[in-house]
This record gives C-alpha cells, sequence and structure tokens, in this order.
RNA sequence: GUUCCCGUAGCUCAGCUGGAAGAGCAACCCCCUCCUAAGGGGUAGGUCGUAGGUUCAAAUCCUAUCGGGAACGCCA
C-alpha cells in the first residue's frame, strides 16, 4: 500500500520540485508518515515548519484525495502524517490486494533439515527442520519456485562408528532396528572419544565404506533410519521436500569436483591432506584452509557440500541456495561458498547460510534431558503434550488428533517467533503455556472467528464503510499481511510471519470482544463485518500453514 | 588471541536499510443475563551495557570499552 499512496502523491512532490523527497514509511502514530521533512529543510535552506504545512495543504487540495486519505496532518516538529481513507481500505481489501502470490521466476533451492541417519532425532534437529520447512513454505506461498532436499548426514564417520559396531556385535542385517542405532551410535561415538584405536579403526571402516564396501549394512540403517525420521517428520508437518538425498548421493559428483579442482589448481597437499586455501588479501579474520580430503583419505564434510552444489547447480540452476543450519556452522559455509565460487562450480547461484541459535536449557546451556542426556523429539513432544493437557481439566477430553494439532503449534509457534542469530532458552512450560504469545492463543483466536463464519453464511462485497476504530484497526492489520510476509522472505526470517498472526489475533479479539455479531440487527452492517472476518480468517490460516501449525477443530 | 552473535521494562524478547521507546509473562485494577473469560480493557514499570563520534535527528550507523555466548585444519 505504500506503492500505491507514493504513487497518489508523486504529483504534488514533483510540482514542489521534491520528487526525491517522496518517502512515505509505517509509524506508531499514523497510518504512514512522511518525515522528510527536516532533510528539505536543511538541504533546501528553508523552515521546516514552513515547508512541511504548505506540502500537507497542497496534499489537501487533491482532487482524488478521498480516495486515500481521511486526513493527512502536520505534527511539529516536521512530520507529516498521512491515514487511509476508508473508501482506500476497502478497495484494498476487497480485491485482495494484501496478498501477492503470482508466479515468481526466481528458483530457490533449499537445504534443510539434514537429520543423521544413525543416530535418533534429539532437540536440535528441531530448529533447521521446521526453520527450513517454514521458509520453503513462505517461498512458494508468495509464488517463487522452490526445490528442496533433506541432506542427510548419511557418509560421515558415524557410518564408520555404526558400522564398526555391528560387526563387532556380529548383528544380522535383518536385526538391526531403530532402538539398536539410538543404542550402538552413542556408544561407539563415546568410545571414539576415549579410545584412540577404536576411533582409528572407524576412520577405517568409514574410509572402506566411501570406497564401496559395507554397502549392504548402509542400506539397512538408511532405511531403518529414514523410516523412523519419516515419521516425526510427518508429525511436525516437515513434509516439503522434493529430494530425500543425502550426503552419499553426491558421492558420484565427487570425481569430477577433484577434477575441477585440479584443473584449477586450487587443490594442494599439506600434511598429508588435500586442501584448498580460501583465505583472501582483504580477509580481516583468520581463514583456515577448507578441508577437501583427510589425511586418512577420507572425504570430508565440505567434500560432499562441493558435490553437492555442483550437481544442484547443474541440475536445477536456482538462483539461491539456501542452507538452513545453525550459527555454529557459519565457518564450514562460508569455507564451502568461498571454494564453490573460486572453482566456479556455483555459477550463477546465491548461496546463503540461514543461520539461527541453538536451543539450550532454562541454564543458558546446551539442553539436556535431567538424566543429562540429550533430549529425543519424541520426549519433547510428548512432554509438551502431557503439559498442555494438565493444563486444564476439559482438556483431558480432547480428540488426539486436536491435542497433536495444539502440540505442534505451540512447539512451532515457540521456536519461529524467535528473530535473528540467537539461541533461546528452552523452557517446557513456556513452551507449553496457553496464555500469551503462543500457539494455542493464536488457535484459539482463529477457532472464534470460524465460529462466527460458520454461523453466518455470506456472499457478496464489503462496502465502502467502515463502522468504528476498532473495525478499522482490524481492516488495516489485514492491509500488512504481504508486509510481512515479503519482509520474512527479504530476510529469511518466519518470526514475521509469526509476529503478524499474532497481531492479527490480537486484533481481531478486541474486535470479538467489541462487537457482537449474533445481535447486529442492520443486516448490511453486519454483512460487511462478516466479509470481512471470512478474510481476516484465511490469512489467519495462511499464515499458519507458513508455520506449519494446523487449526484444531474444537479447544 | 582472532572472528561472529548478543546486551532494550523485574523476567523473556520485538524494534536495527536513522525520524515521536513496543509486546508477552509476572504485579495491580476493571469487564461474562451477551457468538468459548484459554478472552478483552486499563495502571505501573526503560538515562535502549558504558564512553565517544557522525547527523537537524541515533536503540538503530562508526570507533573504543565492559559483560554473556559461539566458532576457529583432518567430527558433521
Amino acid at each position: 500500500m505504500i506503492k500505491s499512496i507514493t504513487k497518489s502523491l508523486e504529483p504534488i512532490f514533483s510540482d514542489l520540485d521534491l520528487l526525491d523527497y517522496l518517502k512515505v514509511s509505517y509509524s506508531d502514530k499514523a497510518d504512514l508518515q512522511i518525515n522528510s521533512v527536516f532533510q528539505i529543510a536543511k538541504d533546501k535552506g528553508v523552515n521546516p515548519i514552513e515547508i512541511g504545512e504548505k506540502i500537507v495543504s497542497e496534499i489537501n487540495n487533491m482532487s482524488n484525495f478521498s480516495d486515500y486519505f481521511k486526513c493527512v496532518e502536520f505534527v511539529k516538529p516536521g512530520f507529516i502524517n498521512l491515514f487511509y481513507s476508508d473508501k482506500f481500505i476497502n478497495n484494498y481489501i476487497r480485491d485482495n490486494k494484501y496478498i501477492d502470490n503470482s508466479s515468481k521466476s526466481e528458483v530457490y533451492f533449499l537445504d534443510y533439515g539434514g537429520p543423521n541417519i544413525a543416530k535418533p532425532l534429539h532437540i536440535g534437529h528441531l530448529r533447521p527442520a521446521i526453520i527450513g520447512e517454514s521458509l520453503n513454505r513462505i517461498l512458494k506461498f508468495k509464488g517463487y519456485k522452490t526445490i528442496s532436499d533433506v541432506h542427510l548426514g548419511d557418509y560421515g564417520l558415524q557410518i564408520g562408528q555404526v558400522i564398526c559396531g555391528i560387526l563387532r556385535d556380529k548383528k544380522n542385517i535383518e536385526d538391526i532396528d531403530i532402538e539398536y542405532l539410538n543404542y550402538i551410535y552413542p556408544k561407539m561415538s563415546a568410545e571414539c572419544k576415549e579410545n584412540k584405536e577404536t576411533y582409528e579403526e572407524c576412520k577405517k571402516i568409514t574410509y572402506d565404506f566411501q570406497h564401496g564396501k559395507y554397502k549392504e549394512f548402509y542400506n539397512k540403517i538408511r532405511e531403518v533410519s529414514i523410516a523412523d525420521i519419516k515419521r516425526l517428520y510427518d508429525y511436525l508437518g516437515v513434509i516439503g521436500f522434493d529430494l530425500w538425498l543425502g550426503e552419499s548421493d553426491s558421492e558420484e559428483y565427487i570425481p569430477k569436483l577433484m577434477e575441477i579442482l585440479e584443473d584449477k589448481k586450487l587443490l594442494v597437499s599439506d600434511d598429508g591432506a588435500r586442501i584448498v586455501h580460501v583465505k583472501r588479501e582483504d580477509d580481516k579474520k583468520e581463514m583456515p584452509p577448507c578441508m577437501i580430503i583427510s589425511s586418512d583419505n577420507t572425504y570430508m564434510y565440505a567434500t560432499s557440500d562441493l558435490a553437492a552444489i555442483l550437481d544442484r547447480v547443474n541440475t536445477y540452476k536456482p538462483n539461491y541456495i539456501l542452507y538452513a543450519a545453525d550459527a555454529r556452522q557459519a565457518l564450514h559455509f562460508e569455507q564451502v561458498f568461498r571454494v564453490a565460487q573460486m572453482s566456479g562450480i556455483s555459477g550463477n547461484s546465491k548461496m546463503e547460510h540461514i543461520s539461527f541459535g541453538t536451543i539450550n536449557g532454562s541454564d543458558g546451556k546446551p539442553f539436556k534431558t535431567r538424566a543429562g542426556g540429550t533430549l529425543k523429539l519424541d520426549e519433547l513432544i510428548l512432554e509438551t503434550k502431557e503439559i498442555f493437557v494438565s493444563k486444564r481439566e476439559e482438556n483431558k477430553n480432547m480428540s488426539e488428533e486436536d491435542l497433536n494439532k495444539i502440540t505442534n503449534s505451540i512447539i512451532k509457534y515457540a521456536d519461529l517467533q524467535n528473530n535473528r542469530e540467537k539461541s533461546y532458552n528452552f523452557d517446557i512450560n513456556k513452551f507449553s503455556d496457553v496464555s500469551g504469545k503462543t500457539g494455542p492463543y493464536i488457535l484459539y483466536s482463529a477457532l472464534r472467528i470460524k465460529r462466527i463464519i460458520d454461523a453466518n453464511p455470506v456472499n457478496g462485497t464489503i462496502s465502502d464503510n467502515i463502522y468504528n476504530e476498532i473495525d478499522r484497526a482490524l481492516r488495516i492489520k489485514l492491509m500488512e499481511f504481504d508486509k510481512y510476509v515479503s519482509k520474512a522472505i527479504e530476510e529469511r526470517l518466519p518470526s514475521y510471519v509469526a509476529e503478524y498472526v499474532y497481531d492479527l489475533c490480537n486484533q481481531v479479539n478486541s474486535f470479538y470482544e467489541s462487537v457482537n455479531i449474533s445481535k447486529i440487527e442492520d443486516e448490511d452492517v453486519k454483512k460487511d463485518y462478516i466479509l470481512v472476518l471470512n478474510k481476516v480468517y484465511e490469512v489467519i490460516k495462511y499464515s499458519l500453514d507458513m508455520l506449519i501449525i494446523e487449526i484444531p477443530i474444537q479447544m
């Protein structure tokens, strides 16, 4: 709406020879604000109050003033406040101009989730999965084409460790199940840290695996793990993957990668390892080289990532490749991106690390269970659900399906409302709280509106009227939908959508309290209200879908 | 040691392409003969870590500094 308002004011600013100063922005004090008056006053050496009042009087004399504005006023010392006309607001929402989902040409390749084969999903796997899925949904909603890959961690040392355990336990392939994997991986991982021989043995097995051995074990491990990962991802609604590839699927591109790196003379030997120097002259910080092949001849984390870029760029030619991974991996991605650019394998694709903080315990340290272990996702879900049920007697009678939707809303909303690269403290009580800025609050608001809509089926279009300030505030909040969706995409932060849907629900709850639709006798007024509520409900649904939250039947 | 992230109300945080300090929780006070009160309204609470600088204007940009967290060649 800033666009159309700005356009409407262009003739006036142009006539005053001030077109460069036409900058309209959002404001707390008005619907919109122009605050370039100070700038004009300084540049042109005029009194800000005089020029401000002149601009305002010109705007008030516009022939089509009421198409856009209810009121435009100058406020000392130098602010021009703009208020939409009812006509403008209603035109805007009547045509759903707050939704921009027109098809865009850019293609985004999303790499998110990244669960490890052979490790149970724990609390640390939550954020990369839901932040990635949410961004995927937001991009799709806005009309971008996305291709997403779960990018399993299935090629590194952990595979060697698990296979080593299997060999030692003399396990039959058919006896490998998820319980066994959940037991053997932590055991071997711990042993590698303590025992150098075990560590060497696992590395040897990893090397052999990367060169063709143990595929039958690997396939079984993968099959068992993926089934478990899918079970949890399905529960969480993390279902937007086009590709279920893993690091090991990049294996076939490694020879080509090596060839390119050799050709460009980027690959150098160092201490028996093969590395690429990625330090640049203008670097202020230390920039260690990127490890491609270890001195034990195993491929590294960076190697499969680079091979994957080669494949992705050739196959999909994306404009962007986004990696949802926590902030601790920033250096890794920086190194990989540099090698990709230096070697030319990234082509015209722009790579970005979507970085976020970790989930910590209430002590600010990485989250642990009471027993000291890592909290598994299954445990997190179960505990959240139990606490929610215990909040209110009636919750015990809720359907399992609704309970699962609410549990999801608690976890997703607590997580996705977080912003920026900051860790947050996981407080199970805060997660499951039902009042305040939480998933259940939003779902409850949505259900109230749904009830009214269902009870009052209506057809037609909204009129040019607005009936009171609360009504007006609700319609304006509705108008802002695309602003937040766009912001979420620009900043790659679903939290903007989370913030928006909360504000919208808050606004609609105020409306609900002040206007009792069932008691309105004027049918025209009632119809307008219900038409607006229909649009509000639709936007809440769109927003929640972007946050991977579903609305239950009843609360 | 170097680099990155963070420091805003008692607590958890939003606001950071400069323009008139915001939510939630906790506290206190109101509001159900009325579409679900898991709600709504209100009061109180802030020298935006600190010190400089740039600017008509700084929570926002720059420089220092203090405090917390993280990463830093053969894990992923």
